[in-house]
DNA sequence: AAAATAAAAGACAAGTTTATCTTTATTTAA
DNA sequence: TTAAATAAAGATAAACTTGTCTTTTATTTT
């Protein structure tokens, strides 16, 4: 469902939450090596997120990217959205061009409720709130 | 979540369940103008379906592809994963190698639960009942 | 037997995503 | 004021997906 740049962006953004909640900051390296992921694509990926207000960063020694109090009262989605477009979360399964609860494909019902249910975690909970799940329940990122 | 291949090859699997009942043959042409899809790429992935025994196909004048009574009894998924592979339902939706019940990534219980009734739909009903309900409600293919 | 039809196969090209490398700009600290 | 650290930006390439075109093979019809 998601690109995989998505999925780093998504798992970026919780770590910064978590692990940049006292006004630290993370650089692209440490990030990089604590998730497992290309550090220049990665780079892009958080440069784009800065660029849109999602999360902030500094440059120079002791500097990096972070999240302040704003940035982590958005909702997940807006990172979601910001990096798949609008639609990742709303096309139909089959890739049809138009797809409806009045003029549905074969999965429509069955693939709204599995895609509803999810976009309404991530468009409802903010990130703040599912960094402190992932700090309260152990979660892995 | 499905590649553009799986996609069209759903569609044209239930398209095939739904016209060749009664015996007949469609050709890729005629298949690629109502899906409204690429035709020699249509032909790669029908090909590929045919190899593994998922349709059926002859060739020659009024040959074409078509299902027989026992390509149409094989579950949905069978297409699926002949096309995208066995993860593409199953895969964590963040990316992480290993994301179980026991070991979950932030998005995992949501995503399961909505996932696992999508895959129950495609893994449960047979090609040959999804092609019924979509004659008898007048489904988009 | 020849011609026509249609799938099968192969080669290639275009497009998109993912990844890497290099250079530049900014900030801090010594 | 210089050196070091770090994000930002740009260029390029590798990998993968999607799409097109051509040739071959099998089958049927005339």
């Amino acid at each position: 469902m998601f690109s995989k740049s998505c999925k780093y962006g998504i798992r970026a953004v919780l770590y910064l939450a978590v692990k940049t909640r006292d006004g630290s900051k993370k650089g692209v390296q440490g990030i990089a090596d604590e998730l497992d992921v290309p550090k220049h694509f990665l780079a892009k990926i958080l440069q784009e997120l800065s660029r849109k207000g999602l999360i902030s960063s500094i440059k120079g020694p002791h500097g990096g990217f972070y999240m302040d109090a704003k940035n982590v009262q958005k909702p997940l989605i807006a990172v979601i959205e910001s990096i798949d477009g609008p639609e990742v979360m709303r096309s139909c399964i089959l890739g049809l061009p138009v797809c409806s609860d009045k003029n549905p494909c074969p999965l429509h019902s069955k693939a709204r409720v599995y895609r509803d249910g999810l976009l309404e975690l991530v468009a409802e909970q903010s990130i703040a709130e599912l960094a402190k799940s992932v700090e309260v329940q152990n979660l892995k990122i």
